[in-house]
RNA sequence: GCCGGUGUAGCUCAGUUGGCCAGAGCAGCUGAUUUGUAAUCAGCGGGUCGGCGGUUCGAAUCCGUCCACCGGCUCCA
C-alpha cells in the first residue's frame, strides 16, 4: 500500500500501481468522470498513469489551469490524427495547449489549408473522439523514436528529438496517431466533445523567421457543448469591445490611407479626452516637482549614434532625412531621451540641484514593420508621456520609489485593477545584447527588485527582456480579447548618462556621473486609450468622458430652457450637448443611448414648470426629476 | 517583412456559373411632424465595385501586381 496526500492535508491508503482515476472513483464517480490529469509531486501526469510510491496528489478537472491544458494538448494530438488521414504525408511541427484552446504547427507540403478547410477537419476529429480511443503512453528509446519518426519522413519531429535525451523520451498513441510528446493527456477520445477550429495563421518553425514557415491551425475544444457555446457568445462580447470598432463608432480617432497606415488622426472627441488625461497628468508632474519641456520632432542622425539608438534600432527608425543643400541626416525622432540628456547638459549641474526631472509628452515616430501595426496598439506614430530623471546614485532608489507611486496612482485612477508587472532583468548568457558595465546593471538591477519588494508590488522576472541600455519595470494589461500590452514603464539607466558624458559636481566637487529613470506611467497616449477603451467598453470615467450629458428637450418649444440649463452646468463645470433636432424623444434617447453619453437630461412641459430636469442615466434608465443644484451635487459625488 | 483571409455608398451587407443603366437597410439632404424615456412619416441625392495593368465582344465577378484592413508569426528603444 502507499499513502496519498490530498491537496487539504489528507491522507489515504491505496494500492501501489493505483492512478488518477481509480483514486477519484474512490471518492465520487461524478468526479472520477470529471478528472482529466493530476498534479503528482508537482508534475502534471496522466489521470491513467501509475502511481507506485507514496506522493502529492492533486487532482485536475477541466475547472483547473493545468486540467485545461491536458485536455487542449490532447485536442491537439486528434486534430494532428484529422489532419493525417485529411491530408496524408503532412508534417507534423509542435502542437501545444494555449490560453485559450491549442494549435499545432504542420507542414502540409503542396497543399494550402485555408479558413474553408476547417469545417472537415472539425467533422474528421468529432468522429474521431466518437471512436473513443485511448490516450496511450510508451516509453521508448531514443533510437526506436528515431527510426519511427525516419521511415514517417517527419524531419521535424526528428529535428526535436535530436534535443532530447535517451530514456526520457515517451510517445503517445490515440486511434492510428503516433506524436512525440511527454504528456500528459486525458484518458480518452470520447471526452472532448465540443471542437471549434479558429483560425489559420502562418508561424515560423521554432519562432525563426529565417526558416521554414509552418501552417498553424488554431482550435479549442470543451467537455460540453454548452461551453463552447458560452465561449463563442464571451468572444462576440469582447469583440463589440474592441478599441478599433469602438473607437470609429463613437468618434475618438480614424486612420486614412492618404496619411499613411499607422498613423492615428484623433477626432475632437478622442482629442477631448486624450487632452484630459495629459491634464491629469501633467498636474500630478507639477506636484510631484517635474519640470516640462519642449524638444524638436527631429533630430540629427549623429545624436542617435551617441546614443546608441541607431546601432541598435536605425533599422526601426523612418529613414533619415537629408537637408536639401547641406545634406544633413535628421531622423524623425524615435526616442526623447537624447533630447533630453541634451538638456541636462547645456550647463553644469550641483549635486544640490539633483534630482532633475525632465518631462515631456513627446511624439516619436518609428518604423513597425506593415504587419505589425493594429488600432492604437501598435502604430508608426505616438506621444509617450515621457519624462528623465537624473539623479545621484544614493537618490536612486528613492526617485524609483516615487516613480512607482505615481505610476500606480495613474493606473488605479484609470480603474485597472488587473494588471501584471513585469520586472524585465538581461540575460546572463547574451552580454553582447547589452552596453554598460557588469557592475552597473547590478545596481540597477538591484534598485528595481528592491523597490519593488518595499512596496509590496506582485511581480514577475523575465530574463532577457531588458532594454539594450538597462533593465526595467512594466505594468501590463490585457485587452478585451486576452491579448497582453505594456502600458506604463520605468527604466534604470546607467550607460546613456556615460554616453553623453553627463556630469554634475559632488559635495567633493568633484565631477560624477548621474543616474537616468526613464518612466512613462501611460506608456503611449494612443496604446494606453485604446486599452482604456475596451477595459470600460466606450463607458469612460465621467471625468474623462468628451460629453458628460445631452440634453433632450421634447419639444422645440423647450431650447431656450435647455441653453439655460446648459449655462448653469457647464458654471459647474459639467460639460455636454443639447440634442435640439426635430426627432422624437425616444429617437433622442436612443442616439444618445448608442453614443455612451453618461447623462440624459431630459426637459419638457413639466421640467419647465418646475425649473427642473429629468435625469436619465446611460444603460440604467430613468432616474426622475431634479433641479440643476441637485442634479450638480449628486454629480460631483460621482468624480 | 512572412503565411492565410478580406476589400461593393459615410456604416452594415446583397449581388447566382463574367452579360440589361450595381441593389437594400441605416446614416445624409429636403419637406411634413412638435413628440414624455432605445428608431415619426414621405421624397431625394449618393458608388472610378481598394488602385493600376491584363484576358475577353463584354469584368464587381477571371489573372497579375500594388495598397489598406483582419487573424497569426517574427520584431518592439
Amino acid at each position: 500500500m502507499i499513502n496519498i496526500t490530498f491537496p487539504d492535508g489528507n491522507v489515504r491508503q491505496y494500492e501501489a500501481g493505483t492512478n488518477a482515476i481509480d483514486i477519484a472513483k474512490s471518492i465520487s464517480h461524478g468526479l472520477a468522470k470529471k478528472v482529466v490529469s493530476a498534479n503528482v509531486n508537482g508534475e502534471v501526469w496522466d489521470a491513467t498513469r501509475a502511481i507506485n510510491e507514496d506522493a502529492k496528489v492533486q487532482l485536475l478537472t477541466f475547472d483547473d489551469k493545468d486540467g485545461k491544458a491536458t485536455f487542449w494538448h490532447s485536442s491537439a494530438h486528434l486534430m494532428a490524427e484529422a489532419l493525417e488521414i485529411l491530408y496524408p504525408g503532412t508534417k507534423f511541427g509542435a502542437g501545444p495547449s494555449i490560453d485559450n484552446g491549442f494549435y499545432y504547427d504542420i507542414d502540409p507540403g503542396e497543399t494550402t489549408i485555408t479558413l474553408s478547410d476547417l469545417p472537415k477537419i472539425e467533422k474528421k476529429m468529432l468522429e474521431l473522439a466518437r471512436e473513443k480511443n485511448d490516450y496511450i503512453r510508451q516509453e521508448t528509446s531514443k533510437a526506436d523514436a528515431i527510426s519511427y519518426f525516419k521511415e514517417k519522413g517527419d524531419e521535424y519531429k526528428l529535428e526535436l528529438l535530436e534535443k532530447l535525451n535517451d530514456g526520457e523520451i515517451t510517445l503517445y498513441k490515440q486511434g492510428n496517431f503516433v506524436d512525440l510528446c511527454k504528456g500528459p493527456h486525458i484518458a480518452n477520445t470520447g471526452d472532448i466533445k465540443a471542437i471549434k477550429l479558429m483560425n489559420v495563421a502562418g508561424a515560423y518553425w521554432q519562432g525563426d523567421e529565417n526558416r521554414q514557415q509552418m501552417t498553424r491551425i488554431y482550435g479549442v475544444t470543451f467537455p460540453k457543448q454548452k461551453q463552447l457555446t458560452e465561449y463563442l457568445e464571451l468572444l462576440e462580447e469582447a469583440k463589440k469591445r474592441d478599441h478599433r470598432k469602438l473607437g470609429a463608432e463613437l468618434e475618438l480617432f480614424m486612420f486614412s490611407q492618404k496619411v499613411g497606415s499607422g498613423l492615428p488622426i484623433w477626432l475632437p472627441k478622442g482629442t477631448a479626452l486624450r487632452t484630459r488625461l495629459e491634464d491629469f497628468l501633467k498636474q500630478e508632474q507639477i506636484k510631484r516637482g517635474y519640470t516640462p519641456v519642449i524638444t524638436p520632432h527631429i533630430g540629427k542622425k549623429d545624436l542617435y549614434v551617441t546614443s546608441g539608438h541607431w546601432e541598435k534600432y536605425g533599422e526601426d527608425s523612418f529613414s533619415p532625412i537629408l537637408t536639401p543643400r547641406e545634406g544633413e541626416e535628421f531622423l524623425l525622432k524615435p526616442m526623447n531621451c537624447p533630447h533630453h540628456c541634451e538638456i541636462f547638459g547645456h550647463k553644469p549641474h550641483s549635486y544640490k540641484e539633483l534630482p532633475i526631472r525632465i518631462a515631456e509628452f513627446g511624439t516619436v515616430y518609428r518604423y513597425e514593420q506593415s504587419g505589425e501595426l493594429h488600432g492604437l496598439t501598435r502604430v508608426r506614430g505616438f506621444t509617450q508621456d515621457d519624462a528623465h530623471i537624473f539623479c545621484t546614485p544614493d537618490q536612486l532608489k528613492d526617485e524609483f520609489l516615487g516613480v512607482l507611486d505615481l505610476t500606480m496612482h495613474v493606473i488605479s485612477k484609470l480603474g485597472f485593477k488587473d494588471f501584471t508587472a513585469q520586472i524585465s532583468l538581461r540575460d546572463p548568457e547574451k552580454n553582447e545584447k547589452y552596453i554598460g558595465s557588469d557592475e552597473n546593471w547590478e545596481k540597477a538591477e538591484s534598485a528595481i527588485i528592491e523597490a519593488t519588494k518595499e512596496v509590496g508590488l506582485e511581480t514577475t522576472t523575465e530574463l532577457g527582456e531588458a532594454a539594450f541600455y538597462g533593465p526595467k519595470l512594466d505594468f501590463m494589461v490585457k485587452d478585451a480579447l486576452g491579448r497582453s500590452w505594456q502600458l506604463g514603464t520605468i527604466q534604470v539607466d546607467y550607460n546613456l548618462p556615460e554616453r553623453f558624458e553627463l556630469e554634475y559636481i559632488g559635495a567633493d566637487n568633484q565631477p560624477h556621473r548621474p543616474v537616468m529613470i526613464h518612466r512613462a506611467p501611460f506608456g503611449s497616449m494612443e496604446r494606453f486609450i485604446g486599452v482604456l477603451i475596451e477595459h470600460c467598453a466606450g463607458k469612460f470615467p465621467l471625468w474623462l468622458s468628451p460629453e458628460q450629458f445631452a440634453i433632450l428637450p421634447i419639444s422645440d418649444r423647450f431650447n431656450d430652457y435647455c441653453n439655460e440649463i446648459k449655462d448653469q452646468l457647464a458654471a459647474h463645470d459639467i460639460r455636454g450637448i443639447i440634442d435640439d433636432r426635430s426627432e422624437s424623444i425616444g429617437r433622442k434617447i436612443r442616439d444618445t443611448e448608442l453614443k455612451k453619453i453618461p447623462f440624459m437630461l431630459i426637459v419638457g412641459e413639466k421640467e419647465v414648470a418646475e425649473n427642473k430636469v429629468a435625469v436619465r442615466i446611460q444603460g440604467e434608465g430613468d432616474k426622475g426629476a431634479m433641479s440643476v443644484q441637485e442634479f450638480a451635487d449628486y454629480f460631483a459625488t460621482l468624480l
